[in-house]
This record gives structure tokens, C-alpha cells and sequence, in this order.
DNA sequence: ATAATGGATACTGGATACAATATTTTCCCA
DNA sequence: TGGGAAAATATTGTATCCAGTATCCATTAT
């Protein structure tokens, strides 16, 4: 049948908890969209069971909201919340960073610099969807050494949230120049050990990326209403 | 009329999950354990799917782990990770009370030290149970005028983790004199604005916690097996 | 004409029944 | 006697069905 979402039968849930994300973070579904679990189940021709155990997943994730007998729609952050969730990433990703540096080995430098080598060609190729992909990686790669998994988890939550944002602006985001050059300086600080540049660094660099949204979404919700 | 009759309208989930987070805590239901879902239903007099969902509930929360056809188990934190959750703690909290400290009314510090009264007698009480309540509402009265709704969500969420231990050992917990000490002090540097001094403080406050915990648990984990 | 009430409708929540998967036990053969 | 395979058992995952609740609309009364 046309139309319908074909989704290979490992767990559906989880599955169907995946796409749905992706639906979400690419803007497919829009903010405060309302979601009905039977137009769900039909779409992805499964009964509203798998499907109800997927909305709930992804309302822990925070993605969408749920009431309770009235159904629930895809979230959407106030100007303020989406600050904060930058906020977050800062706290979180400097404290990684810093914990990090001093227990990096020449492997994880390697790892770095191999990904930021993909991640410049992907810039160059203006291929913006990998790019987006290869940036997660590299920050990634760059706190592995703090082994700090159950940070890294809130953090990978967080991520989601701030993601959201980051795709819808990514294809028109300027000065991109900067980050491209901050990305290559995170890393050689890290092999100097040179943890609290580093750290002021990261800080910057998120903080940007942060100043640079804020002003687009605000731009475009005002010209909305 | 005046102010709805507040009938909080739980969901079965919602109650089920409450009340199993409740029994996790209190350790009523240890770590490793496992469990199955019909075992609960039963006990419940429920079916099966509510309480599915409030296990993918207490999943989401990191209480419980869940494997795809395997069942589930109380999560069992290493000791690494235990001190990571109190890192965790000591990162978020001390960047909400700085941030919430410039921002205190009177009426906030006013609620602080009601909160601390009832504590401090509770402390004289040897009343364990209500302590760790007022506990909780200190620290957050503390942080309210921060206005960080997401940051207080994600704290509240490790904090969950770590009052799994915490309440562990609260009967046999030592020292709690200079906690008392501290938590007064807490107030007094953010009545005088002092930032610095009150994240320092903080910061140790939580370290002590820590560092006390950890030995305690190591003891216990070391005589079990 | 407007507001309120009653009913119809559409959606979510929960129970039961059934299918799939993992684990354990047992039996056979080397 | 030990190991492996196959069946039995137990447990989770999914579908369908029924019940409960909220929303929307029409009708009625003021």
C-alpha cells in the first residue's frame, strides 16, 4: 500500500519510537502538532499497542507531550527553555571536555581528527545532513575519554532536545566559518593538555551556536504570529 | 467556585509507577532483582499493560532495566557510577544556586528558613523519613529563583538516583552535625549575595555526601559477597 | 440571541486472548 | 558420564475488543 511506513520487525516499539524521533528532529512533525495513536497505528499498519509504547517513550525523551485522556502533540519549548537546554550542553559538555583531556591517549586523538577531517569534507561538499551527524560524532569522540556514561546519556537527552533546533537552522546557519576553526583548535588544546583553554573554548563555542538560534527562532515565531 | 475540587485524576500507570519507584527507594526491592511483569499484576489486580507501562516508566527514569524479551531488573549502579550521579548533582546544583542566588526575594529566603526550622527539628526528632523529605524541599527552595524548569526536571531525575542510596544508609549515616552547620551557612551566604562562598559551599556539602556514601556502600558490596 | 444542558462521536485507557521469543529441562547419543 | 539438541515451559510482545472520558454539536429554555 502507499504510503505506509514499512518498518523492519526487530522491536516495534522501538522502531516505530526511532522513525518517529526522526520525524520529529527533521521538523516533519511541527511543534505543538497533534498526534492521534489510531492515524499512527494505521500508518504504520500495526495495532495502537506498539504505537502507545513508542509515544510514551519518546514523551520520557521530552519530545512530545502527553495528557491524559486527551490525547498529546509534539512539544514545544519557549524561547527561555531552549536557551536553557544550551545552557545544559554547556555545563555538561565543559565539565566533559575538562574531565576528559588529561586521560585522552594518541587512539583518541586519532579518532578525533579522523572524524574532523570527514566532518571538514562534509562542509566543503555543503552535505549539511552529514554534517550534522559527523559534529554529534566528534564531540562524541572528543568525551569518550572521560568515560563518564551515565553523563554522556543525560547529555545524548539533552542533545535531542537541542538538536530539534540545530537541524531546522543548520541549512541556513551562517558563520559557520568560526565553528569550522574552533573544532580544529578543541582538539590540539586537548592534545596540549591544555584543559581550561579548552574548556573556555567549548564554552564559546556552544555559546554561539546558542546566540546564533535563539536570534533565528525568535525571528521566525515573530514573523508566525 | 472556589479553587477545583482537586481529585488529582492519577492514571493506573501513573499510580502503579509512583508506587513501585516508591518500593525501588526504599529498597524494598533490591538491586538486580528481578521482575515480572504478571508476578506485579497480579499483586496490583491490574492486567499486565498497565503495568508495562509503568515499568517503561521507571526505565526511562533509570530505576529499572529493561532487555527486549528477557525481562527486567532493578538497576545496580557500580560504585564509579554512583559517584558520577553525585558529580552530576554537584555540577547541576551549584550552577542553580548561583544562578539563583542574585535572583532570591525575601520571600524566598523567607521559605528557606521555614523549611530549615522544620528540619532542624526533625534533625532533634531523629525522624529519618521526614528529614530527607525537608531535605529535598530545602535544596529545591534554594534553587527556585533560578526559574530553570528543564535543569530542576533533569536534577530531579538524578536525584532519584541518588536517594536510592542515600536513603540506604540514612538510619546509620554519621556526621550529621556539620550538614546541619551547612545548611544554615548555605542560607547565609545567599542572603549576603555571595555567590562564590555558597557554590563552594555546595559543592562540599554534596562532595562529603559523596565521598561519606561511597565508603559505606564499598563496605557493604565488599561484606555481601 | 445566547447560554446551558444533553447526547453523539471520537479518542484514549485497560483487559483478555493469542503469537513470538528466550530459557530451562530432558532425553538421546557419543 | 558429559554434551548437545529438541521439546516444554515461562515470559514478554502484539492484536483485538470493550469501557471510560473528553470534546463537539444540536437542541432547548430563558
Amino acid at each position: 500500500m502507499a504510503g505506509k511506513r514499512a518498518v523492519t520487525k526487530q522491536s516495534l516499539p522501538e522502531m516505530i519510537a526511532n522513525d518517529l524521533r526522526e520525524r520529529i528532529l527533521s521538523g516533519e512533525m511541527a511543534e505543538g502538532e497533534a498526534i492521534r495513536q489510531e492515524a499512527l497505528a494505521e500508518e504504520y499498519d500495526v495495532s495502537r499497542m506498539p504505537i502507545r509504547e513508542a509515544l510514551k517513550r519518546l514523551n520520557a525523551e521530552g519530545l512530545i507531550q502527553w495528557a491524559n485522556n486527551r490525547g498529546g502533540s509534539v512539544t514545544k519549548h519557549s524561547l527561555e527553555e531552549i536557551g536553557e537546554i544550551f545552557d545544559l550542553r554547556i555545563l555538561i559538555e565543559v565539565d566533559l571536555f575538562r574531565r576528559s583531556i588529561p586521560a585522552m591517549s594518541p587512539a583518541d586523538f586519532d579518532k578525533c581528527d579522523h572524524i574532523l577531517q570527514q566532518m571538514e569534507a562534509s562542509y566543503d561538499e555543503d552535505d549539511v545532513a552529514r554534517w550534522g551527524v559527523l559534529n554529534h560524532e566528534y564531540h562524541s569522540a572528543l568525551y569518550a575519554a572521560a568515560g563518564r556514561g551515565l553523563t554522556k546519556e543525560i547529555l545524548d537527552r539533552i542533545n535531542l532536545q537541542s538538536d530539534r533546533y540545530v537541524r531546522m537552522h543548520l541549512s541556513v546557519m551562517k558563520q559557520r566559518e568560526p565553528a569550522k576553526e574552533e573544532h580544529r583548535k578543541l582538539l590540539e588544546y586537548a592534545r596540549a593538555g591544555n584543559t581550561d583553554a579548552g574548556g573556555v573554548l567549548l564554552s564559546h563555542h556552544i555559546e554561539r551556536t546558542k546566540d546564533q538560534l535563539l536570534e533565528m527562532i525568535e525571528a521566525q515565531r515573530a514573523s508566525e504570529s
